[in-house]
DNA sequence: AGGACTATGTGAATGGTTTCACAGGCTTTG
DNA sequence: CAAAGCCTGTGAAACCATTCACATAGTCCT
């Protein structure tokens, strides 16, 4: 894996002040940014689409970019060398990602896959980061990014180190649910990837699940569950080991 | 837990150009600051003096203020309502903590406690972040340590998630003897502390420990861990499941 | 030097998760 | 509209780490 960006259909940068940005210029990362430098931001920018399964890049590979996603979600994800993988992270339209290694230079700290078909656009290290540095407000935004994400990370290290089963996935659940409020308390996200956010195996977390589905907590559907009651959810979590039971 | 840092002995900001902040200088964050500006970010700083055990803040505590280690070592952690608890980082003498919270406003991600007696500096979040945001260096300075966090973070996430107790253990031991490189390959942490950092128990820690120290892979003494053969704890991370038998 | 405290060492029983081995149910695709 | 492929559902056995219950060994304090 060399990492390269495989773009498939590029624009050269002038006039993107078509809709496809606005996803972007809603997001809170980018909304009180001044016009301006948005649109100069958008001139480094090239777009690409890319189909489900596609790597974007691989842990390891010298990071020169930074990417937003216009439409579809990519995963971010590490694996061992016997085939367990984990799921870090999971960037959905108007969210942005490799965000470190264009910051700071060095290498991907995991691999990113395209998770649906998606377009995306990608933006170059060498042109950024003196733009970064010259726009103190961009520099203070990539500071609350940071920030964010540490904040989620760290939120993980702590569900997969201090709960057990029932706990961690019923915070996933939480947090994951919190993220897709606008489409209500559907989650659309497979049980094995599930599984895979939480560290566990996918025929665990299914028990798991279906006892929470016929105590009406969840419900669960093909390729997406409903969380029902998030209180009792949260409760669990507050509560430490125990199912809820 | 209200938060305010108990200040033992506080100094009144003008001069400290005494050899405390030497150690502060010398450190990667700070040492290719102008040295103006550094001054300028000393006279933010309060100083204190605290003791082994004392709380420094708490998770969920309002954060305003940045905090760096002038000597001693602070320990970051947090625990769960049943008791266990989970160390997320050791701070040194030299390095800064609590950037988080300060950079962004919201609560403490997790608990500070002095690990050992220890004096630090303070600096409160009203007068910094006006700073930083005029000094383009500083926020990109700060943008590289969130973002080495983020590294640090991460690779905790992928350890604990991916990895056995061995291979998680051998990890945690490679991190530390990394940081720690000045002191030969002597550790010093207690096998108590290991075990909240890798999330498993001191017993089970004991026991890998005692296998590797009679294949004279580390030698254990007490409060401290010498690694023998990295080589060896390296070729087990990378090779995935299995002690190394 | 003695007592208190913290750190280390170890075995047996328990238990939560994984592994393995299938069976159905949806969906997508030629 | 099959066939293929991914998702879901479920039980039994195996395993690894925890729990519990002590015993020993350093260190600090007075």
């Amino acid at each position: 894996m060399t990492g390269a960006l495989p773009i498939e259909r590029t624009a050269g940068a002038p006039s993107f002040s078509n809709n496809k940005l606005s996803v972007l210029r809603k997001h809170p990362y980018f909304a009180d940014l001044e016009p301006e430098a948005f649109d100069q931001l958008c001139r480094y920018a090239k777009h690409t689409t890319l189909k489900r399964g596609t790597t974007i890049f691989s842990k390891g590979d010298p990071g020169t970019s930074l990417i937003a996603v216009i439409s579809g979600t990519v995963k971010i994800s590490i694996s061992s060398p016997d085939g367990r993988n984990a799921i870090l992270n999971l960037i959905e339209a108007g969210e942005i990602f490799g965000e470190i290694a264009l910051l700071d230079g060095l290498s991907r700290t995991a691999d990113a896959t395209a998770n649906t078909n998606c377009e995306l656009f990608v933006i170059d290290r060498r042109e950024f980061i003196p733009f970064v540095r010259s726009q103190p407000t961009l520099a203070m935004k990539f500071i609350e990014l940071l920030c964010a994400r540490l904040r989620w990370t760290s939120d993980q290290v702590e569900q997969v180190i201090l709960q057990d089963l029932p706990g961690r996935l019923a915070s996933a659940l939480l947090r994951l649910s919190d993220k897709h409020k606008p489409q209500g308390r559907t989650i659309s996200i497979t049980q094995q990837e599930i599984s895979e956010m939480v560290g566990m195996t996918r025929e665990s977390i299914n028990k798991q699940l279906r006892a929470w589905a016929t105590r009406g907590w969840v419900r669960l559907e093909h390729g997406a569950i409903v969380v029902l009651k998030p209180e009792s959810l949260q409760e669990l979590v507050d509560a430490g080991a125990d199912d809820g039971e």
